[in-house]
RNA sequence: GGUCUCAUGGCCGAGCGGUUAGGCACCGGUCUGCAAAACCGUCUACAGCAGUUCGAAUCUGCUUGAGACCUCCA
């Protein structure tokens, strides 16, 4: 695996580029993603980015890294809205619904963990929240202060932009210039503490109504919005780590900020490779709350979505998103979901046919070369509708063994189910159908089949045809293969 | 208004200077009592206009269209 290992190449956002992965410690990967903040329901866009990470993370360890993969959960913090005001969406989330900030947060949490089982996700290795690291803020606020990149007003802390900007480029990431005539066009608000327009808070004073308050140096208060993930990344990966990844959407202001906060606090950039994972559309447009375009992951598990006439399996769903490259956008439709359907079936069909298999003395085609093509798609930034292109090559070739018009020797048919299974269960994240969950129904149907069978065999059609058609009135399919009849 | 990204066959979606992406749909075939399913094969597109090049979907410029970010967001 140090061969496949020395031969990743990662799409560095900070650089605009793809480089050659190295990480920091050889065989050492630290990855920290930003996670949700559980004010409600993640919806499809949010789950996009982490089944995305989940792929990266799949393959990392498929790699042979020992990788340690933190990702967040926000259940505090005071962020600006676009009228310049500094909220907690937790406490307002809390309020209208009558419960209290960690109720909030807990309801959604089980929500989420919830949803990562459906869709198969890794648990992370820790999966840290920010209400259990407020010292750890505060010390890296108070270590910015020190270095002189912040200044105290009234009870709160912000991050003074401009006099960071003398020593470090702020901007780095996000491309975004900010320079003094922006400022004038963008007026501060009459009562803002704020010195300049581009400053944040890292620590915001309480309000009289506010439902969590901690105590600092600087009096009651909240921690800021970005100040989070920069305490809970340095905690558990240190000042300077491997990945940092998070949606497209984060990259202004907030991961601009952990950049300017760390290298504030520290003098480092956080990380060595930023990653973004772009967005998901609904009828080209970017689904989010705000648009009110979104959906909940459950609702397509159980077609009530009202934008698709028929439900689908998480499966479905993640394999409709293996087949569009993390960093573009990805449009869903019911038509393309059908697709995935279709295909994710064509493809578990061709992983049932290699079991019954026979191997030859050789092989007709190169299945070294085809098994190397998986790990060259992903490891060009980890191109997965490349890798799914390719499994459908290794299917196209399967089925051409069974034809017998192709034939494999048993080593390379070895090879061929172990990277099979590897890169659709492991890699990809896929599931194997469950089988058995109408385990009553199986004797019965081997029975119903067994008498259709010897009436086909006796070419009683009529009633061959009436039980196959009782049989779709209650919902089940039955098919008529080459190798016997099958059902669904 | 500022910054940036993208425009690929009926649909979704790879590609980053020369080679078939792939899936779905369509069409043809195999199988089949019929049907369905399954399998095989076919289908050869790059928004428009100009330019660079032996060669451009891929590079450059312009035009048109779409989207994202610019202190809510994954």
């Amino acid at each position: 695996m140090k061969a496949q290992q020395d031969q990743l190449v990662i799409y560095n956002s900070l650089k605009g580029e793809k480089e050659p992965f190295v990480p920091l410690v050889e065989g050492n990967i630290g990855m920290y993603v930003c996670g949700p903040t559980l004010y409600s329901e993640p919806h499809m866009g949010n789950m996009r980015t982490f089944i995305n990470f989940d792929l990266i993370y799949r393959y990392l360890l498929h790699l042979g890294f020992r990788v340690k993969y933190v990702r967040n959960i926000t259940d505090a913090g005071h962020i600006t809205n676009s009228t310049g005001q500094e909220v907690d969406s937790i406490g307002a989330a809390a309020k209208a619904e009558q419960l209290q900030s960690l109720e909030i947060v807990y309801k959604y949490a089980v929500k989420f963990q919830e949803l990562q089982r459906i869709y198969n996700l890794l648990p992370p290795s820790i999966e840290p929240t920010a209400t259990q690291h407020i010292q750890e803020q505060i010390e890296i606020i108070e270590q910015i202060l020190t270095n002189g990149y912040a200044y105290e007003v009234n009870g709160s802390v912000y991050f003074d932009t401009r006099k960071y900007m003398q020593d470090f480029h702020y901007g780095i990431l996000s491309g975004r210039k900010v320079d003094e005539l922006e400022n004038e066009t963008r007026q501060l608000n009459s009562q803002d503490e704020k010195r300049f327009f581009a400053d944040f808070a890292l620590w915001k004073k309480a309000n009289p109504d506010d439902m969590q308050i901690w105590r600092s140096p600087w009096g009651n208060g909240n921690p800021g919005w970005h100040i989070e993930c920069t305490a809970m990344s340095t905690k558990y990966l240190g000042k300077q780590f491997d990945i940092h990844g998070g949606g497209m959407d984060l990259k202004f202001p907030h991961h601009e900020d952990e950049i300017a906060q760390s290298c504030g606090s520290f003098g480092c950039n956080p990380a060595r490779y930023w990653m973004h994972a772009n967005m998901l559309n609904v009828n080209g447009q970017k689904m989010s709350k705000s648009f009110g375009n979104y959906f909940l992951p459950k609702q397509i598990l159980d077609g009530t979505t009202g934008l698709f006439q028929k439900s689908y399996t998480a499966n479905v769903v993640r394999f409709f998103m293996m087949q569009a490259h993390y960093r573009s956008n990805l449009d869903f439709t019911q038509d393309a979901l059908n697709a995935a359907e279709k295909g994710l079936s064509k493809l578990t069909d061709a992983i049932a046919t290699l079991d019954r298999l026979e191997s030859k003395e050789a092989s007709s085609f190169d299945v070294n070369a085809l098994v190397q093509s998986f790990y060259t798609a992903m490891n060009d930034d980890f191109n997965a509708p490349i890798l799914v292109a390719n499994l459908f090559e290794a299917t196209r070739l399967i089925n051409l063994i069974n034809d017998g018009k192709e034939y494999i020797s048993a080593t390379d048919l070895d090879l061929l189910k172990d990277k099979m299974a590897v890169f659709v269960y492991d890699v990809l994240g896929l599931q194997k159908e469950a089988a058995g969950s109408e385990s009553r129904l199986v004797p019965v149907m081997d029975l119903v089949l067994d008498l259709r069978g010897q009436a086909r065999k006796n070419k009683d059609w009529a009633t061959s045809d009436q039980i196959r058609d009782g049989l779709a009135n209650a919902g089940i399919v039955v098919k008529d293969g080459k190798d016997g009849t099958t059902w669904s």
